[in-house]
DNA sequence: AGAATATATTCGTGCATCCAGATATATTGA
DNA sequence: TCAATATATCTGGATGCACGAATATATTCT
């Protein structure tokens, strides 16, 4: 009878999933994400809403965009940003309600 | 008419989520959360289904037992880990679906 | 074209994390 | 008590963010 034999190294899955995780491990970009769920905004709303420099928003934007969490869209001189995966949302939600004692202060 | 200031600092809700999620950012520690689904187990075993050095997977199991994602006991010479959050297994199976075009590859 | 506004990129630095290797601490049994 | 096994901790080097500061690019208006 022959041993069936499981891959020691982390699935695909595995890896892109932890990916994503460490695309959510800063509170800036949970912020970012938290502000977009009630709809698209411009870079200028962020920065009034979020306690974070220009280039530093600008780069976490960039993140979230290149991880496919966010969309964007530019008109005129400014550039909109929305969710563009919802079950990232509803993951971060979750998580935030788990974690947060019940407390809707954020993402929820 | 006064202004409703929000605080544009990270709820403290999104701190502990994005602290959560650094820990989930690790492929490793996903294999372990994955091999721990099925039960309690002890490190030798970790240690034969998971390819990483010994000192290496003592400390990831440090961190998720740190951060309230395992629990451990002694049993003699053996220490059993097991599941302390089943929430987490949750998102981890969730985000693991999602990524991973559906297949049950590892975690689910 | 030139000024003003909005957004992005680059660069350097400090800090946290990962890993490998060596060593230390339990626990058990002879 | 000594050897063997199981697990944990420490140390160093390498790597990878996250951030501030400066600069670059894009768009609009005059």
């Amino acid at each position: 009878m022959s041993e069936v034999e499981l891959p020691k190294t982390p699935s695909a899955a595995q890896e892109r999933a932890s990916e994503l995780f460490g695309v959510l491990s800063t509170p800036v970009r949970l912020q970012i994400i938290g502000e977009l769920c009630q709809g698209e905004q411009d870079v200028t709303y962020l920065l009034k809403q979020i306690d974070a420099s220009q280039p530093n928003m600008s780069r976490h934007l960039q993140v979230l965009y290149q991880a496919g969490v966010l969309d964007k869209r530019r008109s005129g001189q400014h550039v909109f940003y929305r969710i563009a995966d919802e079950s990232v949302v509803h993951v971060c939600k979750a998580v935030c309600m788990q974690v947060g004692s019940g407390q809707t202060t954020g993402l929820v």
